[in-house]
This record gives C-alpha cells, sequence and structure tokens, in this order.
DNA sequence: AGTTTACTTTGAAAAGC
DNA sequence: GCTTTAAAAAGTAAACT
C-alpha cells in the first residue's frame, strides 16, 4: 500500500547559466586543473565538481551548463563552486548569476508489474511510443504536466522533461490514475 | 519569365526522378526480402503520403523508403525486423528505426507493436520445421505472453525462444545457433528467453 | 556459462557547423 | 540535424575469463 508517488527519487537535473563575462577557453583549460576542452569535438570547456559531483560546460560565451546533479540544492552548490574557482582565477562573476532549471530526470516504481502491449493500446496509440525490438520501454508522452514518462515491463519508470520538483510527483500521480482506469494496474 | 518556367520544370523533374528512385528502391529491397507486391503497394502509398505530408525534408529519400517498406509489412502482418530490412537497405538500422517512428507518428499509423507469433511461419519454415513445431511456438508464446513476459522484449528473440523449444518438445531438434542465425538474435537472447518460458509452461 | 562494459530510449541547455 | 554532459530504466550484445 506504499503510494508511488514517495518512491521517486532525482536522479540528474540540467541547469543553465552565466557569468555574463566572456572567456578564453584556451587559458581556463590550463588554469583549471581538471578541466576537459576539446574544440574540435565540442565548443564548451567540460569541468567536473567532485562534490557534490556534476559536470559543467562552459562556453566562450560566459554561458554555462550544470548537469548530473541529483538536486536543485547540489545544482547550486556545483555551479557556486564553479563561480568561486573562477573568481579565483580573477575572472569577473556576476554576484549571484540566475540559474535555469531546464529538466529534471526522475525515477520512480509503481509497484506493479506492467503489460505493456496492453498499456500501449489503453494510453492510446498516438500518444505512445512502444517499439520493443529497439528499446524495452514504453514512452508516454503526458499533456498536463508536461513530460515524457519512459514505462517498464518491472513497473519502473523514468519521468524527465519537467522543470519543477513538483512535475514528477504530479505525473506519477497522473499515470497511476490511468493506468487504473484502464485496470492495468496489478 | 522563361526562367521560372526553367526552374519549375526542372524541380518538377527533380521531384519525378525522387519519385521515381524511391519507387524503385522500395521494389527492390521488397524483392530482396522476399515480400509480396501488396506489401510493396502499401509501402510506396506510405511514401507518397509521407511525400505529400512533407515528412522527407531534413531526411533521406533512401531512410523514408525503407521505413515506409518496413512500415507497410508490419501494416500487413508479415513483419520484417529491422535488422532484415538493414540488410537490404543502405540506411544504417539505428536511423530506419527513427524515420519509422517519425512518419508512424506524422501519418497516425498507430500500429500495434509487432506479435512475435507473426515471425513464427517464416523462422520455421526457413528452419524447415514441421507444422507441429510451429503450433507448439504459437502456443508457447500465447502461453507466456499471457503470463506478462513480453514486456520489452524483443518479438524476435522471444518468438526464437518459442521456436527453440517447441524443437526439441516435438522432437525435431534445432540448435540455438540455428535458431539465433535465422531470426537474427544471439544465443544467449534465445536461452534467457526459452528458460523463461519453459517455467511459464509449468515444463522444468 | 558468467561477468563486465557498452549501447539502445527520453529530456534540456550551451555554440557552431 | 550533429557534436558533449549526466542519470535512470531493462534488453541486447560483444568481449573476456
Amino acid at each position: 500500500m506504499t503510494n508511488p508517488a514517495d518512491s521517486i527519487e532525482i536522479q540528474n537535473v540540467v541547469a543553465s547559466t552565466g557569468i555574463g563575462q566572456e572567456l578564453d577557453l584556451e587559458a581556463l583549460a590550463e588554469d583549471l586543473p581538471g578541466a576537459d576542452f576539446n574544440p574540435d569535438n565540442f565548443p564548451g570547456l567540460v569541468y567536473r565538481t567532485q562534490e557534490p559531483k556534476a559536470a559543467a560546460l562552459i562556453f566562450r560565451s560566459g554561458k554555462i551548463v550544470c548537469t548530473g546533479a541529483k538536486s536543485i540544492d547540489d545544482v547550486h552548490e556545483a555551479l557556486g563552486i564553479i563561480f568561486e574557482k573562477l573568481r579565483g582565477l580573477q575572472i569577473p562573476v556576476e554576484d549571484d548569476p540566475e540559474i535555469t532549471v531546464q529538466n529534471i530526470v526522475s525515477s520512480a516504481d509503481l509497484g506493479h508489474n506492467l503489460n505493456l502491449n496492453a498499456l500501449a493500446i489503453g494510453l492510446g496509440l498516438e500518444d505512445v511510443e512502444y517499439e520493443p525490438e529497439q528499446f524495452p520501454g514504453l514512452v508516454y508522452r503526458m499533456d498536463e504536466p508536461e513530460v515524457v514518462i519512459l514505462l517498464f515491463g518491472s513497473g519502473k519508470i523514468v519521468i524527465t522533461g519537467g522543470k519543477r520538483t513538483d512535475d514528477a510527483e504530479e505525473a506519477v500521480e497522473e499515470i497511476v490514475e490511468r493506468i487504473e482506469g484502464l485496470g492495468l494496474l496489478g | 519569365r522563361l526562367r521560372k518556367w526553367q526552374e519549375r520544370i526542372r524541380t518538377k523533374d527533380a521531384g519525378e526522378r525522387n519519385l521515381q528512385f524511391a519507387l524503385s528502391e522500395i521494389d527492390r529491397m521488397a524483392s530482396a526480402l522476399g515480400v509480396p507486391r501488396s506489401v510493396r503497394e502499401v509501402a510506396s502509398v506510405i511514401y507518397r503520403r509521407a511525400l505529400n505530408e512533407d515528412l522527407i525534408r531534413g531526411r533521406s529519400i533512401e531512410g523514408v523508403s525503407t521505413a515506409a517498406l518496413y512500415a507497410a509489412c508490419r501494416q500487413e502482418g508479415i513483419p520484417r525486423s529491422l535488422d532484415e530490412v538493414a540488410d537490404v537497405s543502405r540506411v544504417p538500422q539505428k536511423e530506419i528505426g527513427r524515420t519509422y517512428r517519425y512518419i508512424s507518428q506524422e501519418l497516425g499509423l498507430e500500429l500495434k507493436p509487432v506479435d512475435p507469433k507473426q515471425f513464427v511461419p517464416r523462422f520455421a519454415s526457413s528452419l524447415e520445421l514441421s507444422e507441429e513445431v510451429q503450433s507448439k511456438a504459437t502456443e508457447i508464446i500465447d502461453v507466456s505472453a499471457e503470463q506478462g513476459l513480453l514486456s520489452g522484449k524483443s518479438p524476435t528473440g522471444f518468438a526464437a525462444a518459442a521456436i527453440y523449444a517447441a524443437s526439441l518438445l516435438c522432437n525435431e531438434k534445432k540448435t540455438q545457433r540455428e535458431v539465433a542465425d535465422v531470426a537474427q538474435v544471439t544465443e544467449v537472447t534465445i536461452r534467457n528467453r526459452y528458460q523463461e518460458q519453459i517455467e511459464a509452461m509449468g515444463f522444468r
């Protein structure tokens, strides 16, 4: 009788920000130990923080993408570390740059096995992608909240595409309701 | 003006040539796969629909042709796996799968997931297995799917394991390698699905 | 045959081809 | 469209022992 919403775990948060200052990535690559910069492959410099564990993509424009963090607080912490590192290198960084969460990836467990074949038809083939020859998960695009849910035969699910922490919880409640309505939840 | 006329003729000719190329490619691949003429016609209709809906922009003609043929096979109930289709196409399997999902969505084909049973007659006959093995394999698929074992599993692997199991049960044994080769899956996949299916059938 | 590593799918941003 | 980053789900596959 456990609530599936209680099983939600944030797995990854993607956010963007900017320091409001152009950067010389070649020089930064020299001064930042552990930085990966391969302009032939990708225009961004990759910098990883250990605690919290995250990866940042730093661009010449001064814009930064942070990914891999397990919570929004971790995103702020990781970016805070990076801002301080840059200031330590005499690079001017805005006082508190605006950080925008772009995507939150969560996992959850519905607690029952799912018949994905029946679910594909029940949820409506027009909103569903289920091609087990290519991928074992059923892809369901939900309108409200606007997220994408991957459903697996085990009942484990992945919610992605949401920008708010609440999106995952609302999505789980909604999908449970829909599956129950179809009589397809154990 | 004259230039405009020339351009119109040129683009019309180019479009006509592209369509002819696509249809001849569908024909070539369909022959190589040994699918009936009716399926080629369905594939041609799907391709023309994709063309009319402007779905080819940003994609290769070859990719859309192959995806249309893959979709047509499914629609007609005689599916080919993406691997099999990729074998006769010059487009990589990954692109065929993506293009299929795209045109399927945009054209609203609403094709149901592939039923593993639809592979049984073709795989079994290329292994020269009897009618008895085929119906046994079909039964194994029905029973194990009924028990929820099919969710998330590849239909070809599921069919291959059932055929392997049925060949054993009917004393017409084929090796895992032989079945794996016609279904284009690995022996490991057959082994894994086979164990689950045997258990679901109450054997073991 | 068992283990490890790796690839498939979803989502979003960044700059540039 | 592509390139890169990270993480989960489960199936499949290949390389090793």
